[in-house]
DNA sequence: ATTACTTTTTGATCATGTTCAAAAAACGAA
DNA sequence: TTCGTTTTTTGAACATGATCAAAAAGTAAT
């Protein structure tokens, strides 16, 4: 077992704030391994002990942009806001976080889906489930009690699909990921009013059923 | 511009076959562009030459997974079976095709959904929508009318949300994406049932429209 | 056949992610 | 302090994807 000294944390630390300040300045291809080494100060092995490859630097990297998302778009969740209004606030929050770091999509993709879940991701899952659940609580109406549950959830899943959608989306300035931000949120409310209707709760039922089997 | 000689095709054509051959055997991180080379009896930059990438090549070999998905699956569609047995025939082949090469995702991913789309993409989604048209024209009964026109691309869709959840599902054998498929087959046929009723049609033009502003 | 031109092929070279054995530094007990 | 152990750091290597200038082979017109 290897055990962090002190001097240890610190190293890891700056290796990780270099690396942050590199792709923030030079993008994912334009930093390299050595270049963070050297900025650093360090060796490039050096920054292999501390890190098991560059995809775990930007797996970190994606990390402080989900909390930084988290962080900016929950004062905008105001009590009184539609749900419809909360949930564009929040994806395109979402989007707006993101959009410095278009190149870094496939990145992102393969370090937040591929990673046989640990128990990390867990706790990463609980904090991107919390903003969710605040978009619906702080949402007047309420959404019906019926679903008002299981939405935080669902909302969550459409994050996910919408967060695919723009790593992928090479139109000029990632607008098709807006336009089917801002389209998908009425949409979304008024599935939610419909929800009321038993022929649309099956429905619901069915996709969330669908939900957990694949989760 | 370069015109390509008969000894050109002939060349390109043995470093592909090569290629599938090598992916086939040794996989994606097996198969070296040197080894294609080798194999080839010809030079690493040769190979270069004719292909601009690697994913250019596996680009090529996900094209013939797609083509052997829909020629296998075709003659499964027969008059007379429901919506759902077809539903769930069409996408399991799909998973039985990319089976052996689950650890090619993320590259299939990479080349199917990233590059800006040239007119060689274009045919290739025709191709594929063929497939959910025979789904969907083989059923008995056949799908409400409302619905019907609609109907493959809506399949179409699910099917790609599927490949998406299967290149980065790390479960045994995939088998997640099995059960994903297991369930949701049975779901998508009972709600195309259901879209004979006013406010469910509502919802499922709110999806097209969405897919469409996406597209 | 000679010549001018185009396509194909090579071989060397680069850049970068990653690994590893060994040196150096830090640590902890005697 | 001193010695053995552990953690950190280094520097050299490797493998592979990619590039490129120049050689070779092919093509076509005169």
């Amino acid at each position: 077992m290897s055990k962090q000294t002190a001097k240890g944390v610190e190293t890891r630390q700056l290796l990780l704030n270099t690396a942050l300040r590199l792709f923030a300045t030079k993008g994912f291809a334009g930093t390299t391994m050595r270049a963070i080494a050297k900025e650093s100060g360090l060796s490039l092995g050096n920054a292999y002990y501390y890190f098991e490859s560059k995809d775990e630097i930007v797996h970190e990297f994606y990390r402080g942009l989900v909390e930084q998302h988290r962080t900016t778009a929950w004062p905008m969740l105001v009590e009184g806001n539609t749900l419809e209004t909360n949930i564009r606030l929040a994806l395109e929050q979402g989007l707006a976080v993101l959009a410095p770091f278009h190149e870094f999509g496939p990145a992102f993709i393969r370090t937040a889906f591929s990673g046989s879940h640990g128990e990390l991701s867990d706790v990463q899952r609980a904090l991107e489930f919390g903003l969710w659940r605040q978009v619906v609580t702080m949402s007047r109406p309420l959404p019906p009690l019926a679903i008002r549950q299981d939405l935080p959830q669902l909302l969550w899943l459409i994050q996910r699909g919408i967060f695919l959608f723009w790593a992928y989306d090479s139109s000029e300035k990632a607008m098709r990921s807006h336009r089917l931000v801002k389209n998908a949120a009425p949409m979304i409310a008024r599935l939610v009013v419909l929800s009321r209707m038993p022929v649309v709760r099956t429905i619901i039922d069915d996709v969330l059923s669908l939900i957990r089997t694949a989760t």
